[in-house]
RNA sequence: GGAGGCUUCGCCUAGUCUGGUCUAUGGCGCGGGAUUGCUAAUCCCGUUGGGUCUUUCAGGCCCUCGAGGGUUCAAAUCCCUCAGCCUCCGCCA
């Protein structure tokens, strides 16, 4: 959610920044009319309820002679503050259900444009040549009996897989080794609950804006997560943090459950886009003049992690057409893919800034000035299946054994897979 | 799944049976100050969080006793729903 004071003190450059998104500027002079109608009312119950209260506490101090009279006029305020409360829930209502999809505002430096015109700020890692025929990653795995697509099909239906034998190990290989990279920077190992409440999903600004991606339990008012950022951030949901705590961070590992709602027809070949997948994330709680700092920071282990496994890739800066609600920056990395011939996303880093913070109430306490919001950020440690694909296709030899890179060879226990 | 107990302003705690003087008690911790002097002690003051207004170095008012509803002129206190914690039974990895 955006500062509803921010928007009454300074409209002009709300205005501005959510212009940039594409939102519409009517919609906010509408939103400064209805937080004033709000602030109004509030006024007007508060004073009525003050004139209710000492009524009522004079009737206990009051001879037993005198007091029907009193309850008989405080009764009248008391409906008076009824009417009230009603019309001010009335507004309340409405004021949250308009503010809660107003995205968050972009960072001043995130580039213009939308998805596909992000700024590749760099690249790293070598492209890989073949003077072979390149297999993509559902040959080299199926051959290897490694992923079992089909059997998938049969028992959950399209963009489910199993991951079997070499491909199970290589799961929990690159996993550990993703959480010691990240534990090394300080990031604490976090195994977090997957299914969540509605307040951790819209606090984390997924709910109202995703909806459709969400997994939901019929019985239960549960949600399944579609990444371990959810129950990260809401881990601090209503808390207020000593300064001395900041920076906090974490590194969850999770399955995400995504429903892809609107992608049919789209990656349909492989583990590229599945409604389950497994994911290592670095989530960071850290006072607002250290956020950009931050966000360069978890950018760099991503780089890290993903250099270590020998994959070309690239770094993109996220143009702001493409943010999701909460981020204000999004910086991608993007690996090639030899079985598509073109880089594809494996990790996303964003800063969302107090955008989830207002709506989870996670502030912190300083020891000088007011209370303040966090700032949160979050970034893709290791998506399991994205980084299999880019691995396997990348360090594939001639035969369909696949090469695996020295700083995942410890966690795997050896140096070839798929060898025959 | 069943039975019972519990949840109070950082932590602990009084208050709930019997509604009004609760503007929530006391201790610890923390912040500020005073006094005496010797590895400290004593005393005083302050210390939940949020909203809103005003003439904004400040003050007023409202909300906040796990959450939400209800009863009442009036709710920490009575009633209902929900959540969490604890104990016991059942079941289970």
């Amino acid at each position: 959610m955006i500062d509803p004071r921010l928007l009454r003190d300074d409209f002009e450059s709300v205005a501005t920044a959510l212009a940039r998104r594409g939102y519409d500027r009517d919609d906010l002079v509408a939103l400064a009319e209805l937080d004033d109608r709000r602030r109004n009312l509030v006024a007007e119950v508060d004073q009525a309820r003050a004139a209710q209260r000492s009524a009522s506490k004079a009737i206990g101090q009051a001879a037993p002679d005198e007091r029907q009279a009193m309850i008989d006029a405080a009764s009248a305020l008391k409906t008076r503050v009824g009417d009230l409360e009603v019309q001010l829930a009335e507004v309340e209502r409405e004021h949250a259900a308009r503010f809660a999809p107003v995205p968050n505002l972009p960072h001043p430096e995130a580039p213009d444009g939308v998805e596909g015109d992000g700024i590749v700020l760099r690249t790293f890692g070598e492209r890989p040549a073949f003077d072979f025929e390149v297999r993509d990653h559902v040959e080299l795995l199926e051959s290897a009996d490694a992923l079992d697509l089909a059997r998938a099909a049969k028992v959950s239906g399209a963009r489910f897989a199993y991951l079997k034998g070499e491909g199970a190990l290589l799961e929990f290989a690159l996993v550990r080794y993703a959480i010691d990279v990240a534990m090394r920077h300080g990031h604490v190992p976090v195994i977090p609950p997957v299914l969540v409440r509605e307040e951790a999903m819209y606090g984390t600004g997924f709910l109202p804006t995703d909806e459709q991606q969400i997994f939901m339990t019929r019985d239960d008012d549960f949600y399944l997560v579609g990444t371990s950022e959810v129950p990260l951030a809401a881990l601090h949901m209503d808390e207020l943090l000593d300064e001395e705590q900041l920076p906090i961070r974490y590194v969850g590992y999770s399955p995400c459950f995504r429903r892809e709602a609107g992608t049919h027809g789209k990656d349909t070949r492989g583990i590229l886009r599945v409604h389950q997948f497994e994911k290592v994330e670095m989530f960071s709680f850290v006072h607002p003049d250290l956020a950009d700092a931050e966000h360069e920071r978890i950018l760099s282990i991503e780089e890290e992690i993903f250099t270590g496994l020998g994959v070309h890739a690239q770094v993109v800066d996220i143009p702001v057409g493409d943010l999701g609600a909460s981020a204000a920056r999004k910086f991608d990395i993007e690996a090639w893919l030899p079985g598509q011939d073109a880089y594809r996303e494996v990790t996303s880093c964003s800063n969302t800034t107090d955008y989830q913070a207002r709506r989870l109430k996670a502030r912190i306490r300083q020891r000088e000035g007011d209370n303040l919001l966090v700032h949160t950020l979050n970034g893709t440690a290791l998506a399991v299946q994205r980084a299999i694909i880019a691995l396997v296709e990348t360090h594939q030899r001639a035969d369909g054994s696949v090469v695996v890179p020295v700083a995942l060879q410890s966690y795997l226990g050896r140096e070839v897979l798929f060898a025959r």
